[in-house]
DNA sequence: TATGAATGAGCGTTCATTCAT
DNA sequence: AATGAATGAACGCTCATTCAT
């Protein structure tokens, strides 16, 4: 019985976790009552209860998925390949074109909710939140380090804000791409075309 | 009479608006009640119907508030300088100095409350929004074929690439700055390096 | 200034009662706002406290106006009569008459109002209204009692409850035409044929 | 579980609409508050929203409720008599001693309250109120016409006429009965007098 | 005297949460 | 473990009434 259960149980955590995320997205969280998320997961609206002790630590839990989602996705790549810079691009490469898949649109609108919520909740969600921007963060940085220390990346960039400003680029595409028709590949050859000239290669004629 | 009133309505309408954000931004839309905007304002609840017919309308009035402010920073800055890519620095200087003034982060937040509005609510906010980032874009773009037709640009690049890329940077930037202890400057920098890098001259040797 | 003033506010209070009754009976006495009397008299809303001390009050002088007027239907028309039957027959057809006139619907409205407010408040409008009733009764049944006496109609029948049943095929009809389209002269034609049948020459057969 | 809900529900339906007629009938329908339902039915006043959508759709409920116990005092008695004019005086002395049953005052000032609905929201109301009219008012009149046609009844007269003077008596005592002491039996003595003297034999020497 | 901005109490309605079943 | 009826605390909004001008 008691594999069965557990079974049961994680299965339902997900299934309100998935039907939480899909009416959060497509609602806003306030304007979803957790009725929507008991039909959307075909329970009864008390039954979530005995999963999640509140509204909030349901959406708590949703917004850590998300970012986690959303961590993965940078980490997961470079292991794969051999030369910093590669895996800068592979990595760049991933993230852009996570916007194009399905769910991209819901997963960007709970980031943008779990920004807003620990915007205005730092004592409860900002930590997390600054946690794991930090940790991608530190992660790119690793990764522009590692290109420099190959050569492959000028030194004279100060690491540090480099990779800010890569994620940064890709936080606003993903928040541009929610209002209008952008061109995310066009973005993302840009950003390409930017890293191949901030190598030395590029510049080799300006020091020589 | 109607003079006094007439600016009394003005005064109060200012007030009602500037609390509203502050609320908003502090506690989220959906969170802030007409109470709390009221107290902010030092009237009563009822008192803000005068001015706004619903709770609805005054957060479109905010929001249109915002959007207004936002595009102020970008187009109130060309028209002093003199070559295109003097130009497009000095807006991008504006916009980037502009998160470190007072009433950025309520400004950010509103930002993206807004996004997640239209997101929401295509058919309300979705024209307006989008026409807003379309004005934006439209505008950085102009600037960046300029200084492409001026050859301080390489022409090879896409100019409404880079013009998105650009707008994405300044906006991943803001949200960002809202979740992390960020050096704005420093990425300003790095955008800064990165158009010096995108000019002809630079591959051509910018010191000799 | 005294008389002058004393016109002016005689004026300003028929003003009010007039666009009141027009409201309360177009909108409903609870739908309707002291700003909508004040806009359809044209003044403003708190202009009204200087002749109704409160909305309440304000009902009750239309509701008693309403009622006097209703009053005089009934009993300006007797003493142009010669013979009791021919008066009992004018008051109907007055009676009758006035459904057709400009303003009757919210006549109606507005007796069906004050019959609810006095079933209501039985303390308040019962008494005032309970003796308007029965002074058109107790007018009735006089003008038969005199038909009676006067040999024009059975005296086998009980006035006061011929009275009761003449006014209540009266009432009825009011209420009746609002929500359907009555021929409301055939009703009258129908109590003429039935007064007729009254008298005492039609059933000269039955006692011989 | 099903069968104990589905009877609550059924139960709980009945007792909400019960109290809103209590209430409805001794405030008013715009006096009345959800709250004073619910205290009235035990229970809390958000509990109304689960049976009925809103205050409105829960008058509306009352309403037709009272109209169609209204219609039903008038066609539940036909059935049961033989000639044509014994239903009419079954039907009318049904219709009349209605008036001294418990809860007839609740239903008249009801009666009131949906014509007063209907007069202000002919588009809501205004139709449903029209049918129920018409189609009692064509009841009666069928039953004329069949006693006119047994000879039972003069056949001089307008059936429809009649039809809309016989109701419209019993609606006028209802009102009056509602605002003064009326002995609604002697109104309905003075009824039988009249459809007696309406009938051929009548003219012809009744007693001979 | 008249105005109309402001108040404040109260209403219809919603919904997170509880709990008897 | 699951249900869903019930609660009760808010919330957005309205409006009779007041009062400074």
């Amino acid at each position: 019985m008691s594999r069965v259960t557990q079974a049961h149980i994680e299965a339902r955590t997900q299934d309100i976790l998935g039907s939480a995320l899909e009416m959060f997205a497509r609602k806003g969280v306030d304007q979803t009552t957790m009725q929507d998320i008991a039909t959307e997961a075909g329970i009864s609206a008390g039954a979530i209860y005995r999963y999640f002790p509140s509204k909030d630590d349901l959406l708590r839990a949703v917004l850590v998925g998300c970012a986690e989602e959303n961590q993965r996705v940078f980490e997961g790549v470079v292991s794969e390949e051999t030369s910093p810079v590669r895996a800068l691009r592979a990595v760049g490469a991933k993230a852009w074109s996570s916007l194009k898949e399905e769910g991209a649109r819901e997963q960007t609108i709970m980031n943008l909710e779990m920004s807003l919520a620990a915007a205005r909740r730092p004592e409860e969600l900002g930590p997390e939140q600054g946690r794991m921007v930090a940790g991608t963060l530190a992660f790119i940085e690793q990764v522009v380090l590692q290109a420099q220390v190959a050569g492959e990346l000028d030194t004279s960039l100060n690491a540090r804000a480099l990779a800010q400003t890569l994620l940064a680029s890709h936080v606003g595409t993903k928040v541009l791409a929610l209002e209008s028709d952008m061109d995310t590949d066009a973005v993302f050859g840009v950003i390409e075309e930017i890293l191949q000239r901030l190598s030395p290669r590029v510049t080799a004629g300006r020091e020589g």
